[in-house]
DNA sequence: TTCGAGAATAGAACGCTGTTCGATAAGGTA
DNA sequence: TACCTTATCGAACAGCGTTCTATTCTCGAA
């Protein structure tokens, strides 16, 4: 055969490859495990060659977090708009939540830097045009949407916790990681923790999807007296 | 002189010193400043020592954000607990998110791990108590209490990020950074982006305090409506 | 056909990090 | 004196993001 197709193949990237592989690694094994050198063995490559595309980690991250946020608005992109401003607003919120919790690291980064990923922007917009429909003022608009972003955001970073290193062996470990903490919970003196003891068996197999609804409705529900009610009250 | 005060003086540490450094400096220059090296020089001692306190970088987080959780429910121990419920509820929210952002390191760790972190239940707790005073159902009441958490936490995380290493020279900083941010903004095509439009002036300028207080008044505003209304509809 | 410029790849090193190991010293007890 | 426990620390290790420099490939111009 007189091809030179003999001796070591160099790898041929792209940047949709590289953001590609850094997803890919990000969901399968968490925050930790997205490594330059773990990425570079992941596409065949050499750890400098990322850099081609990408000047910084805090850059791969970035554009990993916008393309996930532009996958979401595509899946998104024509979800039934109800014809209550509300219902539309719960609508987005619900589908943005989920959407991040598919994707457990990239909560941290959406809220950093708006210049960087452009269509977090949208997202934003989009939220913000429901709200808009209440006829509040800018400031009451403003103070809505972003209520509900932090809340959205918040509540997503806050179960998307890595565990601590703990004992992650089998499936189903979740409900042991529950009952453990339950465990603890009931030692507790009841006279002191009231609170604790009444609601330790709901947090036994709580479902973190019902209980961010159950807040997210207490925010439209707020949202709806608010816009019915007095016109943007100082403070 | 006899006294054998020549020779290098070793480094005296305890436990309580450890933490303090470690909070000053998460405090003074943020996350990314906290290095075992750093901490080190400041106690004035080796690097391995604080090995002797302090099993990993993990518990000294822990550790530093429980402390600051003591410091936070000692100060506000005897808050005027007020006769409205919801009111006690917002006042113990309040305290609790000017804390938290005080220390914008802490909010990521406090919902890391409730057993390394006692005291975090003991605010828990509280809250807790004047959600119960409503006299919901244990699940109603657990939402509750999760939904503020999630706000008063998420929110503090949000605005509490470090800047991704942008010019944040002289003081008076923040709003030139606010500034530059409704500049790109404004930028945007009006007919595309109508709410970000409507917002960009209320966005510079705006008050964090003024932003979180207005949402969590949203959530007590439902939890008032829900609470007064159906008790515990399913979902 | 040769040359050179640019795009793309990568090995090796640098400085920094959390962490571990082993040596060393001080205090108290038998 | 001998000895165990508590406490301290220098030195090293593996892994990290990043940079430097050299190399290969492609392709149009001469």
């Amino acid at each position: 055969m007189a091809g030179a197709s003999q001796g070591r193949r160099r790898a041929v990237h792209s940047l949709e490859a590289v953001i590609g592989e850094a997803i890919a690694l990000l969901d399968e094994a968490g925050e930790g495990a997205l490594t330059f050198r773990a990425l570079a063995s992941r596409l065949g490559g050499g750890v400098a060659s990322i850099y081609w595309y990408v000047s910084s980690k805090d850059e791969l991250l970035d554009r990993a977090t916008d393309q996930v946020v532009v996958d979401h608005l595509e899946r998104t992109e024509d979800l039934p708009r109800a014809a209550d401003p509300l219902a539309g607003l719960r609508e987005l919120a619900v589908a943005l939540f989920d959407d991040i919790r598919l994707h457990p690291w990239m909560g941290k980064y959406m809220m950093r830097d708006a210049e960087a990923q452009p269509h977090v922007m949208i997202a934003y917009e989009r939220l913000g045009e429901q709200v808009m429909r209440l006829d509040m003022s800018p400031r009451d608009t403003f103070h809505a949407v972003s209520a509900v972003l932090g809340f959205v955001i918040g509540t997503a970073i806050d179960l998307g916790q890595e565990p601590p290193a703990g004992a992650d062996l089998a499936a189903g470990d979740r409900d042991s990681g529950l009952e453990a903490y339950a465990e603890t919970w009931r030692a507790l003196d009841p006279e002191k923790f009231p609170y604790i003891h009444l609601i330790i068996e709901e947090f036994v197999g709580h479902d973190d999807a019902v209980q961010f609804r159950a807040g997210l409705d207490l925010i439209l529900e707020g949202l709806r007296r608010t816009s019915a009610g007095e016109p943007g009250a100082d403070d």
